[in-house]
DNA sequence: TTCTGATTCAAACGTACATTTCAAACACCT
DNA sequence: AGGTGTTTGAAATGTACGTTTGAATCAGAA
């Protein structure tokens, strides 16, 4: 079973399950040699430095869920009738469920990793992502506005991002949480029964009514555009 | 205006800063030393270590915050009638913009601080504020599962954690997501805006039906156990 | 085999970190 | 003023980090 791995595979093995479960920063490149069995300097080899190495890490998973994930975002808009919030955000259940086929749990440590990205490091990881695979979220916010017509696209903004939050935090501390849901609820919960949990809350929480209690100035934006 | 501030309350000052902004384990005793203009030794003097500096900067806001919240929460139980989820929320608000008394910016710094603690370190301060304000939170629950009793326990778990990802991961980016808001939607958002803009949010979140929806995967073999 | 480029290895480099040390400076008492 | 306990200061300690180095080892072609 175990066949004869590449160092560059095995480094990037050991790196993904430290970085998820330790984060970015404190995760030594020490500790991932030494869990992979390769020797430390064989990461600067292959790799050229360990910022280079998290970048290898996230675009192995990357590579194949934004295309994945671009292609439903077409399919979806394509479709004349506009289709409803729990539609569009089931499109991602599959992409994200098939990155377990690039790894053993893949879409578990691809989340949490995403998790880590956005907390962790201060704006790199992020201009990556968004450099990167910007284009693709535009559509998805276009479908979401499709789907919520009456939702200002400032709220629409903030909501998307509130979500974003429950995702990455939730796969972030996702052991700890499975821990405790099956200890305190005897439930045993693995990444898709998160995932199918994740759906209903998020649909109802993005569509919510806008609050009518608003302190502020309230003055029609303008401006549409994810851009950035 | 400026009066003499002690040591111990220039490191505190200075130590909240850097760490809601870089996280507790990317900021260095230096920075935090060098940014409050008193010597590195300080620290360990009036704190010990690092860890309780942490939980110094972290207690100077729970000892208010949590017995304010602890207050409200019991005077919601006490009220006979069956309180609905978005009231039981809103308790959240005043205590949490009343830390702007401790200092300024007191709510938004708190709250990244929260998220810092729940994403950096390992652990440990989850276990720290268990520890000491987990029956504040056990009430918490109470009342929620009042307001939503068609909620299975499970299910209630998992959502509280998922809003407490949505709040925690929003404070973490406050600032890039405001600095975004901003030019985009030309929308100035602060700190309480974020927060009312969280509430109809959470509230149709928390209550969202519980989906029907089972797993597509094969329920026959169970390898690859995701368990560890 | 011998040559050659790619890979691995042990060791070292320079830097930054939290923490400790101990003498100097300070504040507050009589 | 002198004495005492508290606080600050500059410097050093030991550890860990990412990265670099140069020799040893390997694989494949001639």
């Amino acid at each position: 079973m175990t066949s004869k791995l590449s160092t560059q595979h095995k480094i990037l093995d050991a790196a993904q399950s430290l970085f998820a479960e330790t984060g970015f920063n404190d995760t030594s490149l020490r500790q991932i040699t030494s869990l992979a069995e390769v020797n430390l300097a064989s990461v600067n080899y292959h790799f050229g430095s360990k910022k280079e190495l998290i970048q290898a890490v996230l675009q192995r998973y990357l590579v194949v869920l934004m295309p994945r994930l671009d292609q439903e975002f077409t399919r979806l808009l394509a479709s004349q009738q506009a289709n409803n919030l729990s539609q569009v955000l089931s499109v991602f259940v599959k992409p994200l469920l098939e990155l377990n086929k690039v790894h053993q749990n893949g879409t578990r440590i691809f989340l949490q990793l995403l998790g880590r990205g956005y907390t962790d490091v201060q704006g790199h990881l992020r201009w990556f992502f968004n450099h990167n695979y910007g284009r693709v979220l535009d559509k998805l916010v276009l479908l979401v506005q499709q789907a919520c017509p009456d939702l200002p696209p400032g709220e629409l903004f903030w909501r998307l991002h509130f979500s974003l939050g429950t995702v990455v935090f939730t796969m972030a501390s996702n052991e700890a949480l499975a821990e405790i849901a099956e200890a305190d609820f005897n439930e045993k919960v693995d990444i898709e029964g998160v995932i199918l949990r994740l759906l209903p809350y998020l649909s109802a929480a993005i569509a919510a009514p806008v609050s009518t209690v608003t302190p502020i100035s309230h003055t029609a934006p303008l401006l549409a555009g994810e851009g950035r």
